[in-house]
DNA sequence: AGTAGTTAGTTGCGCGCGCAACTGTCAACG
DNA sequence: CGTTGACAGTTGCGCGCGCAACTAACTACT
């Protein structure tokens, strides 16, 4: 005779667990966007970020990049060095508080900027174009959920 | 006399774009999920990933958790030692093909695998818990649909 | 059977990352 | 003014990852 109890046993299939396809569709995607700025500019996926928060922030510290990208503060300060070391973009270190060095792009590093975000945003709008209006709008609420509840909406 | 075509010059907020804000909400939930296999068990990601596997296809070879979890083979490789170093999974070379490991779970490896998968289930149930059924539906229903779009969906 | 090409899995190597410790600067307090 | 603590940014270190090369085993073709 069979226990009373339904034993159910606990089933975990990873396609459908949630953080692992969160995980494997960035990865998907960062793979795809990352032809744009690595085979055609050189840069890595620290390098573009800092280099797109710069464009829109001139004059921004690394410190503000960490907290509006969440990237560790060595991840900023390396990705900042290389891009100082190619042109890209120029320091200078704060009148009022002397610890933290203001950015900005310099003119190559414009130049950059304004030729790879036009590409970015195509690839975006690419990625999207298999949505319907209603489903993409549904889709990027839900992460506005997500992300508001984790706390990652502050920048 | 200004320009008579409009320039638009191109702007990205990085904190509005689909792959970035993929990418951090993919890593929050990591982080959030990571106290479980990590914190509790001594788990990292591709232990934690082959171990799952494992437990539900008993007895697949390294070559199918690569397909499934689209894992770099020698990252399987590493997890797979990893946990057979710990004694929670055995390999036994295919009788038909001896080149192909056949993994499964040791009692041990069975015992951590039924402790873990309930906590992760309820881990993904706290995460949705922010969205309402529909919204749920919709942001899953979205995601399929960019999975499939991306080709992550063979398995 | 013998050879060439393919596949499963492992390993040496270089690199980028996060951690911890560091330098230099600022603010607060006596 | 000197000391203490906090903060911005950098750097040494160890580690995990992906790449490329490797071994071993299978397949196909002559």
């Amino acid at each position: 005779m069979p226990s009373g109890k339904s034993v159910t046993v606990p089933e975990l299939q990873l396609s459908e667990f949630v953080p692992f396809r969160l995980n494997r569709l960035a990865a998907a995607v960062s793979e795809h966007l990352s032809t744009i700025y690595r085979e055609r500019f050189g840069l890595e996926i620290p390098e573009w970020r800092v280099l797109v928060t710069i464009g829109r922030h001139a004059g921004c510290t690394a410190q503000q990049i960490v907290q509006s990208t969440r990237m560790h503060k060595t991840r900023v300060s390396r990705a900042v060095a290389a891009l100082r070391r190619r042109a890209l973009l120029e320091s200078a270190a704060g009148t009022l508080d002397a610890r933290e060095l203001h950015l900005r792009l310099t003119p190559s590093g414009r130049r950059t900027y304004a030729s790879l975000v036009p590409l970015a945003l195509a690839r975006e709008n690419e990625l999207l174009a298999c949505l319907g209006a209603a489903q993409r709008q549904a889709l990027l609420r839900g992460m506005r959920v997500l992300e508001s509840s984790l706390g990652l909406e502050r920048e």
